[in-house]
DNA sequence: TCAAATGTTTGATC
DNA sequence: GGATCAAACATTTG
């Protein structure tokens, strides 16, 4: 579910609550989230103080006073803020002033200790929202491979998920399957045009609720009622009135019009 | 029962 | 060595 605005979204209805604030304790309970020990994490972070709440593409540092805490939120995890816990809830951080929940049904997210940013982590690609048009054309054109899959490619670009890649694409009128490194710069131009105009309208209505996210105070966001090609298979073209079309591309659901984008 | 789901990593194969 | 692709991860939902 969270890509980068969905991400910048719970950053965002967290970061008010916790920075600045002591860690009392840690509680966690997944072996698959919590990777690095529940012992040693836990004492890892007991008496910490927050210092900052920052987001690089999809993941979310939370820098402290000694070492940072790493969390992913994968496809189904959610950080709340003063939340019951449930069966799903993976790790628990008893703040001075309340408690910040990790839930995560599925366990593909990560809930983790460092003492500094690992080289493996290390490796994600710019922030999709910070790297200007030149670096982005020139990445481009070193880069083998359709658009798409590489617009999903975290090492490539960070942040950018299944969404707003297909959303991003039909706003510039380019075909997934378009060879990146043959887009003229004018289209590429385009492409990062979009990127960035898709994902901060994304933000201002709060991220996609597809079926479960919800940001740090439990709210779904609005930007679903806005997107034009993902999951709209067979609905016409808010454009050109023709089908919308579905095919797999890099083992991804992937939506487009076949009118109006074109390699 | 089968297919699909917003993400990432791993291993195999070009 | 690099790039690409499929499979795997765990669970819910339609």
């Amino acid at each position: 579910m969270p890509e980068l605005p969905e991400v910048e979204t719970v950053v965002r209805s967290i970061a008010p609550h916790i920075r600045n604030r002591k860690i009392e304790r840690a509680e966690f309970s997944s072996h698959r989230v919590t990777r690095g020990g529940f012992a040693r994490t836990a004492n890892a972070l007991a008496g910490r103080t927050i210092q900052d709440v920052r987001r690089h593409g999809k993941q979310i540092w939370i820098a402290l006073d000694h070492g940072f805490l790493y969390v992913h939120l994968g496809m189904t995890g959610k950080l709340l803020w003063n939340a019951e816990p449930t069966k799903y809830t993976r790790a628990v951080l008893v703040l001075e002033n309340g408690t910040l929940v990790y839930d995560d049904v599925r366990q593909f997210g990560r809930v983790e200790y460092f003492k500094k940013v690992p080289e493996s982590l290390g490796r994600v690609g710019p922030d999709a929202m910070q790297l200007d048009f030149e670096d982005f054309y020139s990445r481009l054109q070193r880069r083998a491979g359709l658009i798409k899959p590489l617009l999903l490619n975290q090492n490539f670009l960070g942040g950018v998920g299944n969404i707003y890649a297909d959303e991003l694409l039909f706003a510039a009128r380019v075909h997934p399957r378009t060879p990146a490194a043959r887009l003229s710069k004018e289209r590429a131009r385009k492409v990062h045009r979009e990127l960035l105009e898709v994902l901060r309208l994304a933000i201002e209505h709060r991220g996609s609720s597809i079926s479960d996210y919800v940001d740090g105070a439990g709210n779904r966001g609005a930007f679903q009622q806005m997107h034009n090609v993902y999951g709209k298979e067979g609905q016409p073209c808010p454009r050109c009135g023709t089908p919308i079309r579905r095919i797999v591309l890099g083992q991804r659901g992937t939506h487009y019009c076949p009118r109006c984008q074109r390699v």
